[in-house]
DNA sequence: TAGATTTGTGTAATCGATTACATAAAATCA
DNA sequence: TGATTTTATGTAATCGATTACACAAATCTA
């Protein structure tokens, strides 16, 4: 029929009780093998499926992990959920995913909705979070439940994260640019507010003064993640007194952006001028002039945060104790920033 | 504390039994405002959560659905998700997400592991189910659990579905090639036992006996949807006697290598010949020489498939109808494929 | 063979919320 | 005022699975 069949439904059919039956199904030693071996092939007749939900209440453990992202389909986020799904699978974990576009109040609903749900662990890349509400976060923590950060976190107190290296991203991009002979590099930052957004200001703005060039603000633009915010902004900087020859985005999108409206200017990339990317979008690998990028390894990271949401789950001891892992970040040099 | 409060603790604090606090917090009519606003007060104060597994068991509803894809992680499928999570967030519903990666044990298990955990509703896009395993999805129906296909579907008695018109799409596009003048036109197909691709391949050759152009055998290859499959299939082609004047990828990333080949070729895009691609993956609009495409608004066949799940929820009446609803698809016509 | 031990099942509570039914108190009516 | 209706609350069952505890039967020990 098309009613479920419950264990009150063998325990009937075979005159036992459900106790016993659930022993059988969870081959609890205090059980003979000739009631094991009956009651599970009745359940397989009657085409038995246990009802987690039930599990779940009782244990007080949904085998459920929660997902808060800004939004899903952008490659970034949808490789890191692959990676959180792929080592969660395995471990009998599902994967409930949240969109947040950005929308405090989307984030603050959405973990409460988990919390409601009875989620075993948070996993979130914080949209813009004012400090103001960081009891919602708190609350997670007090309640016990694992939380960890990735790629945008926060610092709060016992709360775990999985992040790139950011600071050394743009260290390192800063210091290739200047390699290549650029000396007047502009940067395209994204809301500082952020800390992933504030670590890549700070590498950009060291390498600089560790080569004795001096900042110069006409040159930093803060931008939207997006083509045409790049190409307003290299109207910009190409209507200065003195234009700079090499832009770092912190956006891929904007990076193109950037490139197009260069070339409209018939200005020649890379020879008079380097641009450089950040998130490795797969584009940027496809375009006929490749665009220099920085590699998060998203995947990794999904991966990464999964697994220390696994160690916290596992080792009740340590009980408030946050986990901080960095990944190292890969430039990859392409032909958007090499001059040979 | 880090315990939870339940309701009996809200009724144990004003002295009272957890039915009251129930019908308070439900808004249930038999209340008095006097009792009502008390235990709303307590609720808050002591932080009370809904435990949504307890009301899950007690009503046999979840309000969660489970999502099936292959992988999370293209574009067409991360922007389908995103289109099931806009629609059924207001509606109350978390997404489960789950990955196949194209392996049917992985399909079947999943389809399992989300009627265990009780989902109100399964939506998914098929990998490659052989038909001997079609009683896994009849179960599905049987227990009466709404199932829609979305893209990739099977034809299977009372199932929904929400696909584009692939046969249109195809058919259009091959109209298009062949008025742009190539009248030798290459195809590279996918796994044609899935529908979709059996679809598309019927409007392509249909498409050239309208036009009385016979069906060349040699310009029919089937790849895999990826860049290097691609190039590959541009080799064969060009090695031919009379090879083609334009190809029509059923894969974006297949459409790139063909191109990325073409030129290694010396051959002129889209003077000497004309590609044209299916999916609009992001890519295909920012290279400079942009690619013509088939758009599948997988945003909105996200939102439509999860309508049509809504519907069916909640209109228990028509209890084993299937909802075919079909898009269409948009071409676009970029420079890959424009002779002016 | 009486007593101790082991083995296998049953009983009933539990997880947290909802709700049909019962019932006491208050309000209304004649 | 006594009967009747309304209102607000309590009692207890339910959803499906697990498990501490109790206990009868089977097995073992001396």
């Amino acid at each position: 029929m098309t009613e479920k069949t419950t264990i009150y439904d063998i325990a009937k059919e075979l005159n036992i009780t459900a106790a016993t039956v659930s022993r059988a199904l969870n081959n609890n030693p205090k059980i003979s093998q000739s009631t094991r071996k009956l009651v599970l092939e009745t359940a397989n007749r009657m085409n038995y499926k246990q009802n987690r939900l039930a599990l779940a209440l009782r244990s007080g453990k949904s085998n459920n992990v929660g997902v808060i992202v800004p939004r899903i389909n952008t490659n970034f986020f949808a490789s890191v959920i692959r990676g959180i799904e792929e080592s969660l699978h395995p471990e009998g974990y599902q994967v409930i995913i949240c969109q947040t576009h950005e929308n405090e109040n989307r984030e603050i609903e959405n973990i409460n909705t988990l919390l409601n749900a009875q989620v075993d662990g948070i996993l979130m890349s914080i949209s813009n979070l004012p400090d103001e509400n960081n009891h919602y976060i708190e609350r997670v923590v007090q309640k016990n439940i694992p939380l960890v950060f990735f790629d945008r976190k926060k610092e709060i107190k016992h709360v775990s994260s999985v992040t790139i290296d950011d600071y050394q991203a743009s260290y390192q991009t800063t210091q290739h640019l200047l390699e290549q002979g650029c000396d007047k590099i502009a940067y395209f930052s994204g809301d500082r507010s952020l800390e992933i957004y504030e670590d890549r200001y700070r590498g950009y703005e060291k390498a600089l003064l560790d080569n004795n060039i001096p900042i110069n603000k006409d040159y930093i633009i803060t931008i939207k993640s997006n083509v045409v915010e790049g190409r307003e902004a290299v109207e910009k900087l190409l209507a200065l007194d003195n234009p700079p020859n090499a832009i770092f985005s912190t956006s891929d999108f904007a990076a193109l952006g950037a490139i197009q409206k260069l070339k409209e200017h018939d200005i020649k990339i890379p020879e008079d001028f380097c641009v450089f990317g950040f998130g490795n979008e797969p584009f940027t690998k496809f375009m006929e002039l490749s665009i220099s990028t920085v590699d998060q390894s998203p995947v990794e990271m999904g991966k990464m945060a999964a697994q220390v949401f696994l160690d916290k789950i596992n080792n009740v001891d340590k009980k408030k104790s946050g986990k901080t892992v960095v990944l190292m970040p890969k430039l990859l040099i392409r032909q958007s920033s090499t001059r040979i």
